[in-house]
RNA sequence: GGUCCGAUAGCUCAACUGGAUAGAGCAGCUGCCUUCUAAGCAGCAGGUUCGGGGUUCGAGUCCCUGUCGGAUCACCA
């Protein structure tokens, strides 16, 4: 049962009657706490068709509800707001019906499907601090359309080609010796990692010698031996060279493995990859194709451009005057590739910072003018950069904040907080270690995705490592306390699922509470899909831990002599840790049984 | 310069898309462990929602304008 939706009807059912005349929107909102109820109807826009005061309007709806359909038991009228009490029998059997739905919040297959690109990160480098905010995001985004009922495939484009990663590869020819993660121990992504910072180095070094012998900057840029190298290696690659393939193999191999690695510990997984090295081609023949039909243009040089000034915005190349790609090209490509890879999806979403808005502005515009329809349905998950108490992360002075240091700061973090509070007595080993992993990456992974992804964040570090408040961990404890609860109730053989709560007739004011906000779970799913903000999902969950902390504090459960409501207050219990532990879920995070 | 974002308590963030006296956490202060886990709960204090106009029953939210931050506007990716 959707309370909000029966509600609803009810309302409309009296305005039928009392009125004669239909609305299509309600606006049915929670209650203010100083008021008495749970459901607020806003009357103002009723008035229209009332012809009748605020008041009057709203007190002439509460009665008719009060009479009819049992759903509310009384209301009261605050200028143009009706504050409206539901029935304890009414919360009892939302209870019930999600006591009895172990479906709840999983939404019924809708027969669609759509695609997740997250990650794709460039294979010159270690993931950083950036790429953990994208991944999470990404990887919530998919859980959350799987909840409401989409069939999700989550891949990611591995940029595994072109001057950068050519740049470790000169370094390391240089000046690597043979190094390999097998013979130094160094992970593989951090190894390709540390030769493009030697390669930075080198680079700067050189340019400064040729700016100091009479060069000007740009052209000792381009001279720099150690750039001519990379440049060279790049054309080679271009041409096959077996030995530079086989370099470039190697290395990649190196950072895949290295990947491999840090996305096992972050919790995240893809259904597919598509690699730029086999993507980088394609996209040429569609920009050709609509040239022939007009959509693009010519130049005299042979480049070839798209005018998009009708869209308010400005020309864009798709090719150079010598016939090659450039970057939207192949993005035009891959998208048309992965419509054929999977054809029944309806569309695409794009996790990729908010510095390229504009160009998947222009790539999706691109697209409906060719002519797929579903250009309309790729949406761009844009999100703000994450920034450091000392601003910007910039690589070229080291403030780059590594995720896999990171993620191993937090566990280790998360331990320290364990032990001191004495949390682990009676874990084996492996199972304490689970639990600060569990906790480490929860905290971290709450904190990056409790803020609305379109906007820019602050990462402090000593925030992040925060245990209580509005954190993940909280939640997590939260649900840990009530399956220390459940665990309690089957020792003493309390058998809850066939009760019959029927003779619950009285709730507590924070059993209603949290029943209220358990009965918008579902709800709650369809808004944060729609928003593909898990931003929503966190604030529900700590809202509903906040709730249940309330109870947990006031009722003792095991001294309650009444045995219906004993059982009652179990069950309900179980509900709330369900729905806390789907609600983390969806956010990529596990919740232990106990901490 | 054009376009697009953002600005809310000392700090980090909310605010159901135009609804009531703008809410949380952290930091500060005060209480509560003989009870199912105190990573908790209860309370105090903290606000000119960047400034100025406007729209209306009602504006943090919409419009105009100014200020300050950020992104973007390559035959780069």
């Amino acid at each position: 049962m959707n309370l909000d939706q029966t509600l609803r009807s009810e309302i409309q059912k009296a305005v039928q009657q009392l009125f004669n005349s239909t609305v299509d929107q309600l606006q049915l909102q929670p209650t203010n706490q100083e008021f008495e109820g749970s459901h607020t109807l806003v009357c103002f826009p009723l008035t229209k068709i009332s012809k009748r005061k605020p008041e009057e309007t709203a007190n002439a709806i509460g009665n008719y509800l009060v009479e009819h359909g049992g759903m509310i038991a009384r209301f009261n009228v605050v200028k143009g707001f009706l504050n409206l009490v539901v029935s304890d029998n009414m919360w009892t059997s939302v209870f019930a019906s999600v006591y009895t739905n172990k479906q709840y919040g999983q939404l019924a297959p809708n027969g669609k499907e759509i695609m997740v690109e997250y990650s794709s990160p460039n294979t010159n480098k270690p993931l950083h601090l950036g790429h953990l905010r994208n991944n999470f995001l990404g990887y919530s985004v998919a859980e959350l359309y799987k909840a409401v009922g989409y069939s999700v495939h989550k891949v990611q484009i591995i940029n595994d080609r072109g001057i950068h990663i050519c740049k470790s590869m000169a370094a390391w020819k240089l000046f690597g010796n043979g190094e390999t993660p097998q013979s130094n121990g160094i992970k593989g992504d951090h190894l390709v990692g540390k030769y493009y910072v030697e390669f930075d180095k080198n680079y700067k070094a050189q340019t400064k010698e040729l700016v100091d012998k009479g060069l000007s900057q740009e052209e000792a840029e381009k001279q720099a031996p150690i750039m001519r190298l990379a440049v060279d290696m790049l054309r080679k690659w271009e041409g096959k060279d077996e030995e530079t393939v086989a370099l470039w193999k190697m290395m990649n191999g190196w950072v895949y493995a290295g990947f491999d690695a840090t996305y096992k510990k972050m919790g995240v997984d893809f259904d597919k990859l598509y690699f730029e090295s086999d993507t980088y081609l394609l996209g040429k023949d569609e920009v050709l194709k609509g040239v022939d039909s007009g959509v693009f243009f010519k130049k005299d040089d042979g480049s070839v451009w798209v005018d998009l000034s009708a869209d308010g915005l400005d020309q864009k190349v798709l090719l150079r005057s010598d016939g090659t790609s450039v970057y939207m090209t192949q993005d035009i490509g891959t998208a048309i590739l992965r419509f054929r890879d999977f054809p029944k999806i309806e569309g695409q979403v794009y996790t990729v910072g908010n510095e390229q808005e504009y160009h998947f502005k222009v790539l999706f515009l691109i697209l409906g003018k060719l002519g797929y329809e579903w250009a309309k349905k790729c949406y761009h998950l844009s999100y703000g950069m994450v920034d450091l108490p000392t601003g910007k992360m910039k690589s070229r002075e080291g403030t780059v904040v590594d995720a896999d240091d990171l993620m191993a700061e937090m566990i280790a973090e998360a331990e320290k907080q364990t032990r001191e509070l004495g949390k682990i007595e009676g874990l084996a080993d492996d199972e304490a270690q689970q639990l600060f992993e569990m906790i480490g990456l929860g905290a971290l992974k709450f904190f990056l995705l409790k803020v609305d992804p379109k906007k820019r964040m602050l990462f402090d570090p000593n925030e992040s490592i925060q245990l209580q408040g509005f954190t993940g961990p909280f939640i997590q404890y939260t649900h840990a306390r009530i399956r220390a609860i459940l665990r309690k109730a089957e020792s003493m053989n309390i058998i809850t699922s066939e009760s019959d709560f029927s003779s619950v007739t009285s709730l507590e004011p924070s059993e209603r509470e949290a029943l209220y906000v358990v009965s918008t779970f579902e709800n709650k799913l369809r808004e944060a899909a729609l928003a593909y903000s898990p931003a929503i999902m966190a604030n529900y969950a700590y809202e509903l831990a906040k709730i249940y902390n309330q109870f947990y504090q006031s009722i003792p459960i095991f001294n309650e002599s009444d045995s219906a409501k004993l059982k009652f207050r179990i069950a309900f219990s179980s509900i709330v840790a369900d729905v806390l532990k789907k609600s983390m879920n969806v956010l990529g995070i596990q919740v232990p049984e106990r901490m």
